[in-house]
DNA sequence: TGTCGTTGTAATTGATAAAGTTACAACTAA
DNA sequence: TTAGTTGTAACTTTATCAATTACAACGACA
C-alpha cells in the first residue's frame, strides 16, 4: 500500500484555482469537472486544503481561492493537509522482545528509515504550485 | 495508503539470518519467531528475495542464508524485492481533457513527483544491511 | 422573506490490498 | 520410507480509498 491519489488530486484542485482565477466561479462542481472525480471528493479536499491554511472557500454563495501566493504553497504543504498518515513505512507490532534482533530493530531501522521519510519531505518542500504552474500552457 | 509492512520485516529477517548464521537453524518457524509473524508470511517474503537474489534457501533440509555480503545489500534492494508496487504517488485517472489544466496535469506533476520518488530511492540505496548491523548489541 | 445554488458532512457501498491462517504437494537428509 | 521443511494456493478478516446519496447550513438576491 502507498498514498492515496489525493495529493495528486489536490495539486490539481489548486492548479485550476490558480488558472481559472477570475474567469470562472470555482465550484466544486467545476472542479471536478477537470479533475473528473466526485464534487464530494473534491469538497472534503478542499475542506483539508481550507483548514491548513492553503485556500479560501466561500460558503453558500461558492467559490474557491487560494489563501497564499503559489510560491509560498509547497507540494509537502499539500502532502501534510490532506495525507491522514504521513508516514511512509510501517512496522510490523510486537516483535519477539526475547529475540536480541526482536528488540532492536524497532530503534535501529527507525532511526534510519526517518532519514528516508525526511529526505522525501525536503524533496517535496522544494516543489511549489508557481513550478508546478509554469508547465501549464496557456 | 502507503507502503506494507513488509520491508520492514523483510529487513527484520535479513537482520536476523546475519545474526544467528551458524548459531541457530534459521527456519520460517524460528524467524517467524523472532518477527512474530506466521511463518507463511516468512515464506512469502524470503521467496522475494530469494527471487531478488539477496538470500538462499534450502529446499526440503530448511534453513536460509545470505547470498551477498551484508555490506552489498541495500535497503533498495530489498524494497524493489519485496514491495509489488513502488510508485510512491499515484494519479487519479481520466483527468478532463477538454481542460488545459486537465491536460497537462500527469506530465507536469509526474515529472517533478518522480524526483521526489528518486530521493527517496537514493536515500535507502545509502542504507546496508551492515549498517543495521551495527546498531544490535551483543 | 423565501428561494436557489452551494458548501459541509455523515452514511453507505464497492473495490482493492494487506496480513493471518489452513492445507497440502514437493523436496531433502537420514 | 519417514520426518521436517519449503513453496504455493486458497480463504478470511480487516482496513482504506473513492464514489455516491442524502441532507442540513449558509449566503446572495429577486
Amino acid at each position: 500500500m502507498r498514498y492515496s491519489s489525493r495529493l495528486t488530486v489536490a495539486a490539481h484542485i489548486l492548479m485550476c484555482i490558480r488558472y481559472f482565477h477570475g474567469k470562472e466561479k470555482l465550484t466544486s462542481d467545476f472542479l471536478a469537472g477537470s479533475v473528473n472525480v466526485n464534487p464530494v471528493v473534491v469538497r472534503n479536499i478542499l475542506g483539508k486544503l481550507k483548514k491548513a491554511g492553503l485556500v479560501k472557500v466561500e460558503a453558500g454563495i461558492g467559490g474557491a481561492s487560494l489563501a497564499r501566493d503559489p510560491a509560498d504553497i509547497t507540494l509537502l504543504d499539500v502532502f501534510n493537509a490532506v495525507e491522514t498518515d504521513t508516514d511512509l513505512f510501517h512496522f510490523h507490532e510486537n516483535p519477539n522482545p526475547e529475540c536480541p534482533v526482536g528488540r532492536s530493530v524497532h530503534p535501529v531501522l527507525g532511526e534510519q528509515l526517518a532519514g528516508v521519510q525526511s529526505a522525501m519531505e525536503r524533496h517535496l518542500e522544494s516543489i511549489t504550485l508557481k513550478d508546478l504552474m509554469s508547465g501549464i500552457s496557456e
